[in-house]
RNA sequence: GCCGCCUUAGCUCAGUUGGUUAGAGCGCUGGUUUGUGGAACCAGAGGUCCUCCGUUCAAGCCGGAGAGGCGGUACCA
């Protein structure tokens, strides 16, 4: 046979193409794999639980079903990929859970049980520029009631939030909720008489970088601007320092207790209308919280919360993961806010005319995945049970016992590549492979197997010096019957579990 | 998007004033032993020195442009 070289004009003139992903689009392989789909899996119990639904729409919707991105001009892949469809169309890859559900809602409000209650989980995809825990392609897992007006409803997400969170495997003070209501920021803009929509965001963004850029920073960005660490200026609100302390004072009446959180802000927030509202709005919902038994501990009040600026109305909330995350450098990663948050009134009537209001919840399955993987907490599964390949000519005595092991429920392959035994030990061992068994003419001939307990050798074998006495040791290897094969291999992998 | 730093083997990095065939350690693959995972011994594979253009008799090294990576910042519906 001669090798003969397709003539692709397309490809490449040179040699290999690189093999690489694109940024942010991250190979997830069996340990991560396993470790969200068991987040999922825990978070949506929670949401099912409280008697949510569920709801899988499409990755893509029409473009303009997702908000304010017509794209129309040179960049239709800002922010969202965008792609036009045989009709000319443009679709988009969706970027969030909600924007699909408040379609949903719309076009199918008449037939559905109201309020609406639906979880969902999937991917969702931002063209943005990733960082650690930040992809293109991320998981989310949201729950939303479509058609509750009532801050309870927003409590109910809220108590709902933090006991996700808990599922998902936060412990004690290893998380928190962070509540807050627009309401209350807008009465600070208009006390301190912000009236441009430029200023209000520039005011907003300045409070949502309290937790990380602290006080002088945020009072930078509310007055003349900030320069970072690299040197880079950013322009601030311009307000005087009189204004810039009244809204500075707000942003720290966060306290201990929801309790006294309230009373610091009543204090902060002067008495206009638009103030009242909020406290109100925060009043009923720790009044809620406390119905549904929430731990303080788990949700506190914090003025500083903004979230994204578009489509909420009412309460937001974000949930932030407090435990510290080192890389393997040693190095502090900033994770951040791991799920979010708040009541969208506007985002259904859009699509209907008629006012909805909605409140929702979405994790950051991803995110807080990557969080759990980089500080160890994920756990290296078990791979299967190897069966070594003694005899290249006719490997039927390992396939058989294999297949045995399979019928007996056990995980269990064997080995299918083509070399000696020592690689084949090296396979089972880099599989995690709990145990590994062994067939050869010696075995066969006494009518027993030789199984060798991988976890167990390696155990043994750290007190052994050299690699001669390594080689005569066999540590962790037996012989069995071959008619007591399953039951010893069961009692190792059961055990490694 | 903006700012800064970086780019030589899978990884971590050497590479002299520009001068034969670009190296090491670790890792990987296998063999020693068609029967043993590590830390023994032996061997092997693996490089468009990020790319292109320029300077030069000669470029991993010098100049320019671009790409990619990392960090910060902005944005995050």
């Amino acid at each position: 046979m001669s090798k003969k070289k397709k003539q692709d004009p397309d490809a490449p003139k040179t040699g290999k193409d690189l093999a690489r992903s694109p940024r942010g689009f991250p190979d997830r392989r069996e340990g991560l794999i396993h470790a969200q789909a068991e987040m999922i899996d825990r978070v949506t119990s929670v949401y099912r639980r409280w008697g949510f639904e569920a709801l899988d729409t499409g990755a893509f919707e029409y473009a303009d079903a997702l908000g304010k991105f017509l794209p129309d001009d040179d960049r239709p892949n800002a922010g969202v990929f965008s792609l036009q469809d045989d009709d000319e169309q443009w679709i988009s890859l969706r970027y969030d859970l909600t924007a699909p559900l408040a379609r949903f809602a719309a076009e199918n409000w008449q037939t559905l049980p109201k309020p609406f209650r639906r979880y969902a989980s999937g991917p969702v995809w931002r063209n943005e520029k990733p960082g650690p825990g930040r992809f293109r392609e991320f998981l989310q897992c949201d729950a939303d009631t479509v058609g509750a007006p009532g801050p309870h409803a927003d409590a109910e997400m809220i108590a709902m939030a933090a006991e996700a969170m808990r599922a998902a495997g936060a412990g004690d003070s290893e998380f928190v909720v962070r509540v807050n209501t627009r309401r209350l920021l807008n009465a600070v803009l208009s006390g301190v008489g912000a009236s441009d929509a430029g200023t209000h965001l520039t005011i907003l963004r300045a409070l949502d970088k309290m937790d990380r850029l602290g006080e002088s920073g945020v009072a930078d960005l509310l007055g003349k601007g900030r320069m970072d660490d690299s040197g880079d200026f950013t322009k601030g609100a311009g307000l005087d320092p009189e204004q810039v302390k009244r809204v500075l004072a707000f942003a720290q009446a966060g306290r201990e207790t929801r309790g006294e959180t309230l009373e610091a802000l009543g204090q902060a927030v002067g008495t206009g209308e638009e103030a009242q509202a909020g406290l109100d709005e925060l009043t009923a919902i720790a009044r809620a919280l406390e119905a549904f038994g929430c731990p303080e501990g788990d949700v506190a009040f914090d003025p500083s919360v903004v979230r994204g600026l578009e489509y909420y109305t009412g309460p937001v909330f974000e949930a932030e993961l407090l435990r510290e995350t080192l890389d393997e450098d040693g190095n502090t990663v900033r994770i951040g806010s791991v799920g979010g948050g708040g009541r969208y009134d506007d985002l259904v009537a859009r699509f209907t005319g008629e006012k909805v209001p909605a409140t929702g919840f979405s994790v950051g399955i991803s995110r807080l995945a990557t969080a759990f993987a980089i500080s160890g907490n994920i756990d290296a599964l078990n791979g299967p049970v190897v069966v070594l390949n003694l005899n290249r000519e006719d490997p039927s005595d390992a396939l058989r016992v294999a297949t045995e092991l399979r019928n007996a429920g056990i995980r269990a392959e064997a080995y299918m590549g083509g070399s000696g035994m020592r690689p084949q030990m090296k396979y089972a061992d880099r599989r995690g492979a709990p145990v590994a068994v062994m067939v050869g003419e010696d075995e066969i001939a006494k009518g027993v197997v030789t199984i060798k307990d991988l976890k167990e050798g390696a155990k043994q074998a750290a007190a052994i010096k050299s690699n001669a006495e390594y080689r005569e040791a066999r540590p962790g290897q037996f012989e069995a019957p071959r008619s007591e094969m399953i039951a010893r291999v069961r009692e190792i992998v059961e055990a490694a579990e």
